[in-house]
DNA sequence: ACCTGAACACCGTTCAAGT
DNA sequence: ACCTGAACACCGTTCAAGT
């Protein structure tokens, strides 16, 4: 039954990827608020109006653009909390530093998710569900941390402060904000520092 | 010789403050983004080409706004430190509860100071040299700060995650993100808090 | 010295129409 | 089922013109 997807497209391969991707180029490019529809449309060498086939509006076509953000961010933290074995300071660094990473490796997509132009998480219900899944493994992770260690702090008070910094830390070298004006790397790590010294 | 200036205006009694009351207006309700030249000029009771009497172009306005924000940063920060008294800790303390104050009292300056459809510093040399005030200051007090204690980390690196903490608290809390939606006195202290637990 | 009005190239969105 | 083209109300900016 599956196979009937395989028909043959009508004139684009996958226009719905390609006006995903042009969006993705031009926030990275401008910022959110610099995308254009028209500019997408464009850019995948279809008719101003095309896109309207694919996404209700604007705003749905940055959401759309936005969730995949949060999907890759959610991969990504995974993939960094695997590799960081069990001790819990040696885990929420890692959290940390992945979380810078991903906006320094990422900034097209962290813009959208993030940034002033970017739609809100009510805009679809698949963006509101990848980000609340986002923030769940940020708790989720900081709690487990917390239970193995004595804590001083509430779990959410922590995962904050963590939150906060590491958000700030992204945002204000995203910024190019004096300062935060270091390579990617360094700037990643000295977050897992800041991140450490912060629950011991 | 300053009597000169009580000449009666021409139209409007003062349109540069008019439209700039307009553009941090749309900025509070919009975003920075949404700020367009024809609405502060209709709101502002002109035509839509009246504003280049005024500024250059619709980013210089921007700039303009910003730069005002940054006025008002460094006086309300100022006023924090004054009240704070001499313990470093408090006024490190103060520091960082006055950064998350000032973005929840004064959104729309703080969106046109540091969201992403602000105006690049280098926009204007005034909104420069209006930034640059505001980051001595907060580098200026921490590092007195550290003279009076025993620093584990240089004061450039606490300087950084200082601010990212409250810039992260602040920018968390206006994109109305989950855990920072609490009253702006709660997240206020609660960053008081955060600064000081960082610098134990 | 300060402001207006027409004009130009853009934008998001709608609608009738084409294959 | 998917796309085009004309149209509408917007936008930033320029330019000639008015007082």
């Amino acid at each position: 039954m599956a196979a009937a997807r395989k028909r043959r497209p009508y004139h684009h391969g996958d226009l719905r990827r390609a006006l995903l991707d042009a969006t993705l180029a031009l926030a990275g490019e401008r910022g959110a608020a610099g995308v254009t529809l028209r500019e997408a449309a464009r850019v995948a060498g279809v008719s101003q109006t095309a896109p309207y086939r694919h996404f209700p509006d604007k705003q749905a076509m940055l959401a759309a653009a936005s969730e995949e953000g949060f999907h890759l961010f959610h991969q990504q933290v995974q993939q960094a909390l695997t590799a960081a074995g069990d001790d819990p300071r040696a885990r929420l660094g890692s959290l940390g530093e992945a979380y810078v990473r991903f906006a320094l490796a990422y900034p097209s997509h962290f813009r959208l998710m993030y940034g002033q132009g970017s739609p809100p998480k009510s805009a679809s219900p698949g963006l509101q569900a990848a980000a609340r899944a986002s923030f769940q493994l940020l708790l989720g992770t900081v709690k487990r941390c917390q239970g193995a260690r004595a804590p001083r702090i509430p779990a959410q008070e922590l995962t904050r402060r963590l939150w906060a910094l590491a958000h700030g830390m992204a945002t204000l070298a995203l910024e190019k904000q004096i300062l935060f004006d270091t390579d990617a790397a360094s700037l990643a790590s000295a977050t897992r520092k800041a991140v450490q010294d912060l629950i011991d």
